[in-house]
DNA sequence: TAAACGAAGTTGACAGCGTCAACGTGAGCC
DNA sequence: GGCTCACGTTGACGCTGTCAACTTCGTTTA
């Protein structure tokens, strides 16, 4: 392993175990075992650095909902299978969660990581597609639809991470969105078709 | 206005100005006209004071809520009207969005703050049972809705932020998103009772 | 083969930051 | 008149990101 990546996963170790403020280009240098200095040498900054973990991470769920997508499920239980890759994802790394696609800085910081997010919305883009084509999601537009359901999910992983949502019953928060959200679709598909 | 006031004032403008990480003890203190400790008379930490910008924004968000729900517009578009609220919102002032609703040590922060989260929720949750009553909701369990509605929303915005978003024509990602997501709720109502 | 080079790492320094401790100071109350 | 306490001040500490200069060493090049 390059020290470059040793130094991306020892920043999100600390950033799983003690939040954001802890990933200090110090501590992450002393943990891999290199002066204070070494990692000006693959990142041009901390946020360059933070934007490391945020990469290699969004091309990581890039990978897994294209695994979702290319199973051979119905349609609709492969969409809710790709935006699970998301929750999962958010609920184990909460902190890593937020990095992707909470801090403007981050986002803005480099086409590499501009791209590994264009690479994730290009996937649930595919799934939504399926589901049209499928007839078990609305015939709007694809890419608003993909863009609904992309920020919906994103919207209840990120309340639930925050704490900000309404406490219920057993089931998470985010699962029952999700549920509640797709069922609705499917009425609407069945009340005419969409838009 | 007390001191406290006019550093939670400084500090959310140089919140605006500059991001959150140039929301300095310092700074602030400086700009209102007292010593770099100051502060420390009015809030215990850098983050309580973050927190005591979110505070007073959410609160004057959710009295903003209750007055659109208190017009006499159809209950679909005062719904609508709440929630552009927060667009509005987070469109002028990104920077606090975020910090309202990114932020989990902000969040946990203190009970001023989750009250205020709280009295915001609940003007949305008002004005989704409105709906449901005039018949324009599906008529699935309230805070289920609500919550899945909310995260809409904080879901478009957030997205648009961080512009992690497919970009489409000319109308603003979080209305045609919010706009999108009525439509399809009202096609799932007129399919049948909801859940 | 020897010299030149560039990537990777090191040490040392600097200003700025949050925070702690100790010290005024002045209005309100016994 | 003296006490108290909220508010504000000064000074210090360690930590941080970042810059500059120096070393090391494998690779290229003449």
């Amino acid at each position: 392993m390059s020290t470059r990546e040793k130094l991306i996963t020892e920043a999100a170790h600390l950033l799983d175990a003690n939040g954001e403020p802890a990933v200090t280009l110090r501590a992450v240098a002393q943990a891999v075992g290199v002066s204070h200095n070494a990692p000006y040498r693959h990142f041009v900054d901390r946020n360059d650095l933070l934007a490391g973990i945020a990469e290699r991470d969004l091309r990581m769920l890039a990978v897994g909902i294209e695994a979702a997508r290319a199973g051979d499920a119905p349609a609709i239980d492969r969409l809710r299978n790709g935006l699970d890759c998301f929750v999962e994802y958010g609920r184990h790394y909460p902190a890593r969660y937020r990095l992707m696609f909470s801090d403007p800085d981050i986002v803005s910081a480099g086409s590499a990581l501009e791209a590994a997010g264009i690479a994730a919305f290009a996937a649930i883009t595919g799934l939504v597609e399926d589901g049209q084509k499928a007839g078990v999601l609305p015939a709007t537009p694809t890419l608003a639809l993909a863009n609904l359901i992309y920020a919906t999910t994103h919207g209840l992983i990120d309340l639930e991470i925050a704490g900000c949502v309404g406490e219920q019953e057993a089931l998470p928060v985010a699962e029952q969105g999700i549920s509640l959200f797709l069922t609705l679709l499917q009425q609407s598909v069945e009340a005419g078709q969409g838009q």
